[in-house]
DNA sequence: GCTACATCCTCTAGTAACTAGAGGTTCAAG
DNA sequence: CTTGAACCTCTAGTTACTAGAGGATGTAGC
């Protein structure tokens, strides 16, 4: 029987992330007290375990709400969640590369740099001029290295 | 003189997105024509590339706004661009960082499964479970990972 | 029993950087 | 002069939360 913050102490998801959970049913409506507070049980904080592991591991909400459907049927074959797993792998390595190649980048530019004016920064000079840049990150779109 | 799809062309940048960086004011409100129609130049286009490279590069909307006020200022030194560009590289490099470890213990989780029925599905264990991992996400929050 | 004060409640709005769509106007080619 | 592409504004949706207002409830000490 724990309340909500004490559910959050214990699985390290703060009390509004709960509660926001809850209401995009990812966790099940909880009992209520007289009061009309949130009560967990043992269930309610595996679930959200396993939710803020699948998180931590970069899983978007809508493929853990899926892992958690599949999960209740225990004697099913695990091919669904594998692949939602690779998916989220193929994913991390996508992510990787891209992430790889700005690096990159980034460094070379600021390495170049000689910290004079703005008028010879190199830094200014490369932002403004694709064509300073090694080639390997022309087709990056923003949508690969946002966060 | 360009209309807003052929400096979308030009530069690779959609035209909703051009409209959106004008509302925010990254993009200095450009003349009309009589119809009520943006005319774009030279200029727009290479403060359009700048911003365009500068976002592959991972900058975030307000770095590339202060990058742009610190480029129109030639005279001064370049310790604040610097200073953005390395805070940049930073924040690449702890992105790298954690995304390694991810997918270090993405991979680790799926190999492990044998892919039979739910019940013994290793990923599900492992989510469930974080004393399954390997230790070196443990602090690994989403702020870190997403996207 | 009473008083603080922490914790809880709901609701709305804000974050980043766009994207999508509705509903209507203007431009350019034939 | 028509037709269809391209343009216009405005609103709302995306992801996964976070912050804050304004108020109710729970609990510890006296």
């Amino acid at each position: 029987m724990l309340s909500i913050g004490k559910l959050s102490g214990l699985t390290g998801v703060k009390v509004p992330t709960i509660r926001y959970y809850e209401q995009i049913g990812l966790l099940p409506k909880p009992e209520r007290n007289e009061g009309g507070q949130r009560i967990y049980n043992h269930t309610s904080r595996e679930r959200l375990n396993f939710i803020r592991h699948a998180r931590e591991l970069g899983f978007p909400l809508d493929d853990i709400r899926e892992l958690l459907a599949l999960s209740d049927d225990p004697d099913q074959s695990c091919d669904a969640i594998d692949a939602i797993a690779k998916r989220q792998l193929a994913e991390v390595e996508h992510r990787l590369v891209r992430l790889k190649a700005l690096h990159k980048e980034l460094e070379r530019m600021i390495v170049q740099c000689t910290c004079g004016t703005v008028q010879t920064c190199r830094v200014i000079q490369v932002l403004g001029d694709h064509g300073l840049c090694a080639a390997d990150h022309q087709k990056i779109v923003s949508h690969d290295i946002d966060q």
